[in-house]
DNA sequence: GATGTGAACGTTATGATATAACATGTCAAG
DNA sequence: CTTGACATGTTATATCATAACGTTCACATC
């Protein structure tokens, strides 16, 4: 279960969290990348939280734990994360979410409803197929994509 | 020639303007709306600029023609004209382009080139589609969505 | 073990984007 | 000519983000 949109389902959550930390630190360790106790600290209250935030929201807990409580701290901490793809900025809301599957495919789409404020990550390799073509159709080259719907999650969807 | 990523080409560009501005006025008296003084002076600096523009630079633009100076003077009229379907707002620029097609197809890609900063307005229909049903997968109700490329122009790319 | 190097971190300050709240103006319907 | 609805203008503030600079720390090298 790692292309579904988990945050739709109750799950295990300690242990989708866990699973995403330890994907985290293997990635790391592969690529040689510093997973500081900054932005290991700023993946787990991603992953402990499971929905966006902030980058403020972030900052207040950092901040609460003795870390700088200025906000390139945290900034530089989420750039960091998104750069690696260990977490994903989400345009519409100005807010971060750590990745539920680190190092596997990526660019998802993300769906954002809009009564609970759930995020879910679904896999989008159709959708970007198709961004691709239609980009290609007039000659322009896609390196990065942002794909992203509000609307009705299940559960609100099933209680309207 | 409504559906194609103009931006990347040389047109008639006060042509386009002109038909984008007749369009909305068109729409405007179909829907009963009111496209008051600066919400129209706002449209056609977007028309204008041919490219996305950010809030406060439109602002400054109104304010030197006599209108309201402060912020929400711009983001009102922006957001009449977003809500209309006759501008768009780009997500990852934090800016707003004229609508080149209003009252048609809508949901739009949008085409961002990291060189120049033209941004294109692409047919998206596969793309919605796609979305939609990698959405339905998961039991999600798509309501607005947003879908953007960054990457390169053909005249960037060529250029490279 | 001293020392140079570079990355990460902390802090100050500021910039950029956006909205809440309320006052004023406009205009058509009653 | 009043009322009501909507648009506009203004003040103030909230929210999101980064530039610039100094400090710390791990680590490689001498």
């Amino acid at each position: 279960m790692h292309t579904e949109a988990l945050a739709f389902h109750s799950h295990d959550h300690a242990g989708c969290s866990a699973e995403a930390l330890a994907g985290a630190e293997a990635l790391a360790a592969a690529k040689g990348l510093r997973l500081t106790p900054v932005r290991r600290r700023v993946l787990e209250i991603l992953l402990e939280a499971h929905r966006a935030m902030g980058a403020y929201d972030v900052l207040q807990r950092l901040a609460a734990e003795g870390f700088g409580n200025q906000p390139p701290v945290v900034y530089r901490a989420l750039e960091f994360l998104v750069d690696q793809g260990l977490a994903h900025r989400i345009q519409r809301l100005n807010a971060f979410t750590a990745c539920m599957d680190p190092g596997h495919d990526h660019a998802p789409a993300f769906l954002i409803c809009r009564d609970c404020s759930a995020v879910a990550e679904a896999p989008a390799a159709s959708v970007r197929e198709a961004l691709e073509m239609a980009a290609a159709a007039v000659g322009f080259t896609v390196e990065r994509s942002t794909v992203e719907a509000l609307g009705l999650c299940p559960a609100c969807a099933g209680a309207a």
